[in-house]
DNA sequence: CAGGATATATCGGCTTGCGATATATCGCAA
DNA sequence: TTGCGATATATCGCAAGCCGATATATCCTG
């Protein structure tokens, strides 16, 4: 039985840590650039999200250190949180892509024929 | 700006009504019936949308007096609530199913490269 | 006459998404 | 050198949506 609300952002996420492992701010980015300004992904709603994945074991963690163009060897600098998908993330995006494309086939049914005869066909 | 969490439900609900008018229980059946039973719709989903659907416009209603098999011409039958969509029903289907074809199409983009290499090109 | 299907409706809780807010660093230009 | 926009992560609290449980009442069939 499928949820009518199905969790596009966890599906996002999880598709973009997919190709390469990445960090929050980055995904905010990747998100928003690759659906062309559609798709949103704030702070706000990304990490939380994140924290979650990594709770649940879908995602790994490793902090980065990002080095400032100092002479100061102890200087404390920027740090950059990286996620890489799991094996475990990767058994749920499949699940995730699996729904995504019944939930998909499904809608289709019922839109297809309310889109009919008002031109709004795609 | 598209959100990650379109309101499945309400298209759906629109989508059957923009067929012909109906009420809340056959709509429950309806759309478990065309989903295969993948998509649900309880009456604690389904009555507070009507509801909000009603008070926005987008579905004028009226009562129906149900006759029971009864020689009494008094007798208080079952009560049937219909709905059918309004202008503004149609013009809101229409803006759901464009909203919905673009976050599919979007979707699609961050779904296929992460199913491809592992079997699941469906 | 009992029980399942028909029919509508509310309540309370859980989850999710997000605007607002906070903190701190980095790089570039004035 | 200083200030500002971009980089980078994170929390709080509100609003909205979904749904299990529950309630009520009628209809039809066995």
């Amino acid at each position: 039985m499928l949820t009518l609300k199905p969790d596009h952002s966890e599906l996002v996420v999880l598709a973009v840590l997919a190709e390469a492992p990445s960090y929050g701010y980055a995904i905010s980015k990747a998100v928003a650039a690759r659906s062309e300004g559609h798709f949103r992904l704030g702070p706000s709603s990304l990490y939380p999200m994140l924290t979650k994945l990594e709770k649940q074991g879908l995602v790994d963690t490793d902090w980065e250190e990002v080095k400032a163009d100092t002479a100061d060897p102890d200087a404390e600098g920027r740090k950059r949180k990286w996620y890489r998908l799991s094996a475990k993330g990767q058994k749920r995006l499949a699940q995730h892509i699996e729904a995504y494309h019944r939930a998909r086939s499904i809608l289709d049914t019922f839109v297809a024929p309310a889109a009919e005869g008002r031109g709004a066909t795609q």
